[in-house]
RNA sequence: GCCUCAAUAGCUCAGUUGGUUAGAGCGUCGGACUGUUAAUCCGUAGGUCCAAGGUUCGAGUCCUUGUUGAGGCGCCA
């Protein structure tokens, strides 16, 4: 009686007929009888009846939406319909009253907008309690499904010195004051005066590093925050995002499309059998916000449906050339709906991706072999000189979710190639470096993991899967 | 960075061709209710119409600039 029971523990083994204590918040209060109380442990509230003529009126008004209380009672089965079992009341102790003219939440749907504004309250919803676990759980399945398969967790630095991983715009890290900084005979900033005695920045991926990693470990993965420093205003980029980067030795490009396979069905499976219930919320929820829509604005299967579907059937596979020919025989090529060229040479645009994916073959889809103008400089070259062993996986809905690639490890071709993109070689000495000593043959690919969650979780909007976004100009909570 | 749209009560929104005192639902607050499931019923209060400037006898409504947000595009994961 003294010790306190979490709601999804006496929910799954309920004591019926044995005193129990519990800790929440209220989540509803109905005919001044009803408490539905969830302390997070799990979707399910458990209800409190409060017999109100045995507890003092001045308590029972400070039972209200989202206030916080203690709670000793006895669980017995429900006489209603909704719930298996509740707790009769017996002490109701209030821990933290919620003023409810001040508080901004209301005990009904609220928009994402809305909520995101209110970041610090909204994890107390249904939808963003069910998002956050689902963020658990899948993020605990990236090491369950690394660690069974022997791979080992790399580290990589949060703050780089290298400025040659090409992945875009990097945010600067300095200890050097922005109105008083030294500076050099020519007059810029004197970097070796900075902290590290060099310029720094924050990473944009753990790649480079995974490479040294796997050409001495194996099977290696880093799973860490990275940061882009462009001015992306999409509802799938962030400025801070976490990326999930395997990378292994002796892997060609066909091992690599398989790891990304089998690895993203682990995560969704790993889901559908573990939080179901946060997953039928999340799928009911979409459903009625769909309702008012147009049906061909409607999304073709439910959440739960369309996890099953991508589970039950293989990621398509196609090359480049390939993909510029589908889409070159398209009724919207033909019929001139799309506003960027399709042809061999052009990246393929969102546009295109979203035929592919959305309209041909309506499941995920691996596109690989991109001509080399467009891709990374450590992407290995093919034997037809004109392509890379580049991989995209696109999903429904989102797009590009995984980006990887055979790595170059021919020496003689990296070096050519860093040459030819202008590349610094002395900022790349060690990578070098990796192929002239025992190099290997080896792949590995970047998992954007709110991309990840996005689609599990059947959110819109990758703001509403991290719990603190941040985006250009916004870096609030 | 570019394009489009939006901003009115705590929330979601309506507001006619520019014309009296800006409305509704939900929430709040007050009351009723001992089997509710976003409970229900009755009542009350609640507004610098995003900001600044302009046009006009008169602006929530029209114009300009700005701010914030959303959607799309580009960059990517």
């Amino acid at each position: 009686m003294s010790k306190r029971i979490e709601i999804k523990e006496l929910l799954k083994n309920p004591p019926i007929g044995e005193a129990v204590y519990v800790k929440g918040w209220v989540r509803a209060f109905r005919s001044n009888r009803f408490i539905a109380l969830n302390d997070g442990s799990g979707f399910n509230n458990i209800q409190v009846v409060v017999d109100f003529e045995k507890q003092p009126e001045d308590l029972l008004r400070k039972v209200g939406f989202h206030a916080c209380l203690a709670i000793k009672g006895q669980l017995v089965e429900s006489e209603g319909k909704g719930q298996a079992v509740e707790i009769v009341a017996e002490e109701i102790e209030v821990l933290g009253e919620t003023d409810l003219e001040k508080y901004p939440l209301q005990a009904k749907a609220q928009s994402m907008e809305f909520l995101r504004e209110h970041a610090h309250f909204r994890m107390r919803t249904n939808t963003f309690s069910s998002v956050f676990r689902l963020r658990h759980a899948i993020s605990f399945a990236v090491h369950q499904y690394y660690h069974d398969r022997g791979y080992y967790y790399l580290h990589s630095p949060i703050i780089t010195g290298s400025d040659a991983e090409g992945a875009g715009e990097m945010f600067q890290v300095t200890t050097l004051e922005a109105n008083n900084a030294p500076k050099d005979e020519e007059g810029n900033v004197d970097y070796k005066q900075d902290f590290f005695g060099k310029a720094t920045n924050l990473t944009v991926s753990g790649q480079l590093q995974g490479e040294i990693a796997a050409l001495a470990l194996g099977k290696v993965y880093t799973f860490g925050p990275t940061f882009r420093a462009e001015n992306s205003n999409t509802s799938r980029h962030l400025a801070e995002f976490w990326m999930i980067e395997p990378e292994v030795a002796f892997n060609d490009i066909f091992d690599n499309m398989d790891l990304a396979e089998d690895f993203s069905k682990y995560l969704i499976r790993y889901c559908l059998d573990n939080y179901a219930e946060d997953l039928e919320f999340l799928d009911k929820r979409i459903q009625n916000s769909e309702k008012q829509m147009k049906a061909e604005d409607r999304r073709p299967m439910g959440l739960i449906d369309t996890l099953k579907f991508v589970l039950e059937n293989d990621f398509e596979r196609i090359t480049y050339t390939e993909a510029i020919n589908l889409l070159r025989s398209s009724k919207p090529y033909k019929k001139g709906r799309f506003k960027y060229e399709v042809e061999w040479g052009k990246d393929l645009q969102a546009e295109h991706e979203r035929w592919l994916v959305e309209k041909k073959f309506k499941k995920p889809v691996i596109v690989r072999d991109y001509p080399k103008d467009f891709k990374a400089f450590y992407m290995r070259q093919n034997e037809d000189g004109k392509t890379v062993a580049a991989m995209d996986v696109l999903f429904p809905g989102i797009g590009e979710v995984i980006g990887g690639a055979q790595r170059e490890e021919r020496h003689e071709n990296l070096l050519a190639r860093v040459n030819e993109m202008g590349i610094p070689e002395e900022e790349l000495w060690w990578y070098l470096d990796l192929r002239k000593f025992g190099g290997a043959p080896h792949s590995g690919f970047g998992m954007g993991f709110e991309r990840m969650v996005l689609f599990i979780t059947g959110m819109s909007n990758i703001r509403d899967v991290i719990p603190f976004p941040r985006t250009p100009g916004n870096a609030e909570f």
